[in-house]
DNA sequence: CGGGCTCCTGTGAGCGTTCACACTGATCGC
DNA sequence: GCGATCAGTGTGAACGCTCACAGGAGCCCG
């Protein structure tokens, strides 16, 4: 007994077989729940178990099995407030089902340099990947690249094979309807950058909406996410009035929009509404306060997982969308003077 | 050849091997560096190699070896501006560093929840951790439990032995400094949680920073992080008056702080000086754009790795601190009326 | 009562790598 | 010219697990 090494190793299965008084094949059959195990063996081996706080080693496991319990995220731009609550969703969501999550982001969108991370990724024997924040040259990188497991991308694109999405379509329509209701009919959106799918989708959502109200959809101007840019764009419109209401396509951009309108000496939302998109909890206290459409990442980030689990087995339902919400504080309201065109 | 298996395996150890005429020993030899290879069977291997495009499985190695290239981060924040934009300094660190980041983060704070992620990062056998946002009660719950690798803090604990942090103290110095030439002998602090490090040694830089200026530090509103919470501070604030000028422990807060202040109708910065800490990019469009501090979180993000490094081997240098910037914009000015005291 | 079935269990091999060791042939000093 | 050293190389065994197979026990049926 004193004769044992010093340092204690890990017990391992063979110990555990040893103690339950089986095979270690036993055990194995006990871990992985295989039916053809006697009631009596199994309880003998899951006392061992405990009475030696036995864990399996997964490397070893993964050596075999060629699959590693663990998800590979890759991501393109995770310092943005949507990818970085989506990851933090889908990572809950990883380990409650029993994955471990890798991460990798992204700092140019190159086919070489997407193929480092997939190889590494195929190295480490990932089961499958999941794409956050997703441009089209993105995909299309990872389209060319042959790869072994499946591939979700956490992307409103609806061509997209395998993915999970926020309804962006839907989310602008919320907001373009809105501000309908108010009376606008020069309703502007200012977009994010044309190569993300979630963009191109709200730009068509704006599209459809005002469609669907009979008013034609003019001014639109493309944005890159940033407050910066949303300032820019409010020097702009304050000095032309192309719009008596925008549409943003996030909430950094309409910060910053609110801030250009309101310096070139235009009040809002008296002379101009404007309406966010994301929800952000400093959206409340924007001066004056953020109507904005609510995008649950979270609930994303679970849903990527769902879609991930049921790429593996049939059992799973894919459950692809997510509904955003629209949260109406103080920046709409009527436009200045009804126009009738 | 066309006798070969139609799935065709990646290429092992042995294949290159036998390529190149050597043992599979030899070829390992090459991977590892070590010296006693002649340079022909190097050269053999190595354009063997190259020719079956192996690559070594890190799975079956870090079996055998115990070491997985791989470093846990475990976060308990990852929501926050500051924790997400390490992760991904880190993460870029890592990689240019060989290693993967497997990410944990947690929902509550206790030992059993840690505990549960250190012993999957255990047997995942990474190389060591990294923790992220970290509350005295997060490390403490870590350091109750045994483990076999390093653990690295990015925290700004001076009496943590391994950690990388942003110098706190002086990033608050800087504010309160700036405060006191503009004239101003009020300057309250509204802080982070108490039971956060970072949170801490702002309230001591704070301190200090009065103390040598001869003022009296009595303004001290303990806060959560949040706009609402700022918000809240600003209308009681503007009710009481209780100081000129407010050094505010985050960005988001003080937009709240800024908000609740111009709702009860005083001006900033002509009836109170703000200054934010962080520097998000949202900061400059703050109305009015917010005097901040920078941070650099993701060269703290860099220096985590760094410090990991440092405590593999003894080469690396463990250059623990990260500077702080101020950054003057609109939100301060001289005091309403300069008050002799 | 023996063949066939099912249920349970154990043995052997292998996953792809590294480590410890043993071996070879050359070089060295004396 | 002999043993000792040394660089360079190969062999066997591990790492901890799963898979494929084989074998034993118990049962049913003819």
């Amino acid at each position: 007994m004193s004769l044992e090494p010093a340092v204690k190793r890990a017990p391992v299965m063979k110990d555990v077989a040893k103690l339950a008084g089986v095979s270690y094949q036993t055990v194995s059959r006990v871990l992985n729940g295989h039916p053809n195990v006697s009631a009596s063996a199994r309880e003998r081996v899951e006392a061992a178990i405990a009475a030696l706080g036995y864990r399996r080693n997964p490397v070893a496991r993964s050596l075999v099995t060629r699959r590693s319990q663990t998800v590979g995220v890759l991501a393109s731009e995770l310092g943005q407030y949507g990818p970085s609550h989506t990851l933090l969703g889908l990572e809950q969501a990883a380990r409650d089902a029993g994955y471990f999550v890798s991460i990798a982001s992204l700092r140019e969108v190159t086919t070489p340099a997407v193929q480092d991370i997939l190889g590494r990724f195929a190295d480490q024997a990932v089961d499958g990947i999941i794409v956050i924040g997703p441009h089209p040259g993105l995909l299309e990188a990872l389209d060319a690249i042959e790869h072994s497991f499946p591939v979700v991308a956490a992307t409103s694109d609806p061509d997209r094979p395998a993915g999970a999405g926020v309804d962006q379509r839907l989310g602008a329509r919320l907001a373009v309807r809105h501000l309908v209701e108010l009376g606008h009919t020069r309703i502007g959106h200012l977009s994010g950058p044309s190569d993300w799918y979630d963009a191109a989708e709200r730009v068509e959502g704006w599209r459809e909406a005002m469609a669907e109200a009979g008013l034609a959809a003019e001014v639109l101007i493309e944005g890159d996410w940033t407050a910066r840019r949303g300032y820019e764009v409010g020097l702009e419109i304050a000095a032309s009035r192309p719009a008596t209401a925008m549409f943003v396509a996030n909430d950094q951009m309409a910060l910053g929009l609110l801030r250009g309108v309101q310096e070139s000496g235009l009040a809002v939302p008296r002379d101009l509404s404007i309406v966010g998109y994301d929800d952000q909890p400093e959206a409340a206290y924007f001066f004056p306060p953020l109507t904005t459409v609510r995008q649950d990442f979270e609930a994303l980030g679970r849903r990527c997982i769902e879609a991930l689990l049921a790429a593996f087995d049939e059992d799973h339902a894919p459950a692809r969308s997510v509904e955003p919400q629209l949260v109406v504080r103080s920046t709409t309201a009527a436009p200045p003077q009804v126009v009738a065109r």
